[in-house]
DNA sequence: GTTGACACGTGAGGC
DNA sequence: TGCCTCACGTGTCAA
């Protein structure tokens, strides 16, 4: 109790600023509190600590923030490959149909055992080997084959010769041949599965 | 001037606290000047304002991050299958090596205008679609050609012709070849080059 | 007993 | 003038 009591109990202040200070002074700490809140690491709760959190923490955000972003420039050189991939898929799509080329097979028997197989399809990188994959899954095995690309498409043009005793499925292979073409622009990149599995 | 200023100018205060107190004021001072310095958006210069700055930076940088994170496994995603074409590779690699195949080529003279040449070599998506480019722009046309893949190798037997009157540069080709087939591996996506440009 | 941290009331100065 | 911000010295409490 000091000289700013009197008798009566009612305080006597020199300053009529007091209560506004107060304030001034609440909203700071308040502040600080929600300063602290934000910083996950807390070494003390002192005034000039929290500061001092708040500092390294934006430091470790700053920094983090250019990390992320040069791994994101990274990334996109990167994935550039692959949009030249896809630009390429897209051109060559566009090629296929400003020259009329339609996706197209024929498939024909040669003899007990080989048949002759024409593909026409749009141009993709490593279509020809899923294909080929396929064509051996099936129990096919290439035997002659001339492969050109032209105009944004594959002709290829193909003998066959069957294993298994399966050249009786030439009939089946017919209807197989829209979904392994189809298969080849999957996105996926599983192997053609066994017709076993899928008749 | 108050009371503690004695006659003589000496300052008397009444706690040793003082120094050390000042010291602390300054610390924290300094502490929010620092943080102030890291703030890049500044409306005033209030000791709140600065805090209060400092906690929409702080939650900017997060959402930022955030943000950043979230495109980074966006991309992460999108590039997966580029790494499951490296994985593979790889696989194909460690396969050739694992059956002791070797990459190989032979090339010899059929007649005047046709050669027959044999190529083993790493199983690669594009690969023979660049193969078969790289043999265009040096003016053979692929006749026959059988194309297997076993073993992470690919093996191309083929009978090409010549145009341009170049079938006597066999010996060239032979030369070529190795180039050709690790232009196959390259980064780079471009075409092979025709060989005037070379030689 | 000493040290560090804090809130308080107060006067100075700026707009 | 009044309002706001600041630095100051001080008392107090805890380690």
């Amino acid at each position: 109790m000091d000289s700013r009591h009197i008798n009566d109990g009612t305080e006597v202040y020199k300053s009529k600023n007091l209560v506004a200070e107060r304030r001034r002074r609440q909203k700071l700490s308040d502040r600080l509190l929600e300063l602290r809140a934000l910083v996950p690491i807390i070494t003390n709760m002192n005034k000039a600590t929290i500061i001092i959190d708040a500092i390294s923490y934006i430091q470790e955000l700053q920094k983090c923030v250019r990390d992320l972003s040069d791994e994101i420039h990274e990334m996109e050189a990167i994935c550039e490959e692959e949009s030249k991939t896809q630009s390429e898929e897209i051109d060559a799509a566009e090629e296929m149909k400003k020259w009329g080329i339609e996706t197209e097979f024929t498939v024909t028997h040669i003899d007990d055992n080989k048949i002759w197989m024409k593909i026409v399809f749009q141009k993709k990188r490593g279509g020809f080997t899923k294909l080929m994959n396929a064509m051996s899954v099936l129990g096919f095995e290439f035997i002659d084959t001339s492969v050109t690309t032209s105009k944004g498409a594959i002709l290829v043009t193909s003998c066959l010769e069957g294993m298994h005793g399966r050249m009786h499925e030439v009939d089946q292979l017919r209807e197989l041949l829209p979904d392994i073409i189809r298969s080849i622009y999957g996105d996926t990149d599983h192997t053609y599965m066994d017709p076993s599995q899928i008749l």
